[in-house]
DNA sequence: TTGTAAGCGTTATCAT
DNA sequence: ATGATAACGCTTACAA
């Protein structure tokens, strides 16, 4: 009933011919004759013959396989990016391994440490929110093993980065607040050694400044984690200053915001807006409809593993310190635009330029 | 500026001592001297080792890898059962190759083929939509390689299965509507071959009949693809005839249904109302909040993880056909309640027990 | 307690 | 065009 592992040795045995011989005609090379190619292919196909890929990959040094260190997966933008990751791949006929850090700076140094033994050709990491220490990235590059980062970039230690224009985005969104009146608005990000993080509050400061409107440490918040987070902003949402306009960095954020106005009775968009960074499918249906800045997901996944590949077709070249930008979109709908109550709101797609 | 690879050989060569012996003793074998383990820890730390997880493969015959086949990534149920089924993998230090099928029958028979090169220990999947051909995963099953099903199953063919209640929670979520004063209810699904698909369409049927409510061919939907399922809910919502609920098989349906209602202006619950199988986090924050039947992912995920690695521990064992059932829960909320109309609605959490 | 050597299944080198 | 053989890095009898 159980039928046995088929290897190549097998199929000479059965052919009378000598392993080497079946290997080169399975890959399909020239200095082995049509006929003999045939034999081989069909008995390997009678045979149900499948390569082991660790035999192979011991012996080429090469695995076809690269990883993917997520922080974590339940999660529109991430799960885009490795569709993207995904689509690239399959192209190359790669595996794809997934590693989530949830976050943790422990599980990410283990995790790029064990990777370091040559199960991967190349890694593709978003880092994690905990930690800015690098030296285990560090050690992945002093073995040649290609790196690119997406999203949540070291952009110091010369490895490809593959980000939306945070800052730009981040400045217009901000403006698109201030122009709908918000003149108290309170950022809401992750823990700021986040490459995301930094950017995106430098481009809401600078929008702020620009027009004029007061900054300064109330203007932002910083979720170390949920919980803590969940009761400092509800706090900041029901006492005396609290902000007419919320920004969110990430989309979860925001889902905390929303949550917590249904629960406090607090009005979107009329006491306040609220605007965020997110890749949510169902944004449009929320009540009221979520303004986003809706990055290029799908895009900036295929982007880094192009550029991954890249790497691992021609490790020689000398394309470090590339830092890839694709531009995100701010979608304006009803959470913050004007006086405008749910259902009735337009919206306004509004596409930024790329940057550098 | 490159480091260089370690391997045994390179430790061994510089503490004089064999091969085998520094393999034994990074396995901290109790056939090895304390003084030498240590020696050995010592200089493999200093120098980096991580053990080529190819070459030990190969020699050991297994992968401690497995692999995780899904329709589709961005989903929130099956982000969920992957992070419970990466949950266990780390407990067993066993690494998660994740593999797409975009619902295409084509690149599950692909990847399941594949997968009987060895690479994986073991293997869980949900099955795609497109087919119902099965002779791809008796590959896999004869040669020896633990398989569990979750979710979307084949049960005829003796290997363990991961569900929800299906039939039992559509039972209950159709008696839900029907309780709120539906009379012509129409089920959209996925294609009839899903066993998913299948169970909640019958539980939908049987509870329809149990209200003596008409059941016939235009009681349900079926979404073969996107586009064509949204023409043709439309033409059906806008019609004469319209349902006065919707009960959506599967969440990006529900989605659907309120992407035309809010184009269409129809008012949920008042005109129609909503329910569906799904784990959106923002199902409380949509306009109105969805009732939803909200299935374990993780636990699924967790649990039929579980049972593979016990599959693939003991292989003699005979746990075939073992069916688990994790229970679903109906959550109550505004796009099926009364007359009640959005923010004001109360929120009904109603468990449902596990069968068999 | 440690060493020697064979072998996992494949590919690459060198013959023929 | 094909075959013999070594090697990839590790584990594991079997010896010592």
């Amino acid at each position: 009933m159980m039928s046995e592992k088929i290897d190549l040795r097998r199929i000479a045995r059965e052919l009378n011919i000598s392993v080497s011989t079946v290997s080169r005609a399975l890959r399909d090379s020239h200095e082995i004759s049509v006929e003999t190619k045939q034999k081989v292919f069909a008995l390997a196909h009678q045979l149900n013959y499948v390569p082991n890929p660790y035999a192979s990959s011991l012996r080429r040094q090469k695995s076809k396989t690269i990883g993917v260190i997520l922080p974590e997966l339940p999660n529109n933008f991430f799960t885009h990016v490795v569709n993207g990751i995904e689509y690239v791949a399959r192209q190359k006929d790669y595996h794809v391994l997934i590693y989530i850090t949830h976050e943790q700076a422990s599980q990410e140094k283990a995790l790029i440490r064990h990777l370091q033994s040559g199960r991967v050709d190349g890694v593709l990491a978003s880092v994690c929110a905990q930690t800015n220490d690098i030296e285990h990235f560090l050690g992945l590059i002093q073995l040649g093993i290609p790196l690119v980062f997406f999203d949540r970039v070291y952009e110091e230690i010369g490895v490809p980065t593959v980000t939306t224009n945070d800052y730009e985005a981040s400045f217009a969104a901000t403006e698109h607040l201030i122009q709908q009146g918000c003149k108290h608005i309170l950022h809401v990000c992750l823990p700021l050694h986040l490459s995301i993080s930094r950017k995106r509050l430098e481009g809401f400061c600078a929008a702020m400044k620009k027009y004029g409107l007061l900054v300064d440490s109330h203007s932002w918040l910083v979720a170390d984690d949920m919980e803590s987070f969940y009761r400092a902003l509800e706090t900041r949402l029901i006492g005396n200053c609290a902000p007419d306009g919320i920004f969110a960095s990430v989309e979860k954020l925001a889902i905390t915001v929303y949550h917590i106005c249904q629960k406090r009775g607090i009005r979107i968009p009329d006491q306040l807006k609220v605007l965020a960074f997110s890749n949510l499918e169902t944004a449009a249906l929320l009540a009221p409809p979520l303004t986003t800045v809706t990055q290029p997901a799908f895009e900036m996944g295929k982007k880094a593993a192009e550029i991954l590949f890249r790497k691992i077709e021609k490790r020689r070249e000398i394309f470090e310190e590339q830092h890839y930008v694709i531009p995100s979109a701010l979608i304006a709908r009803a959470s913050t635009l004007g006086r405008l109550s749910y259902p009735k709101f337009s919206e306004e797609h509004v596409a930024m330029n790329a940057e550098k």
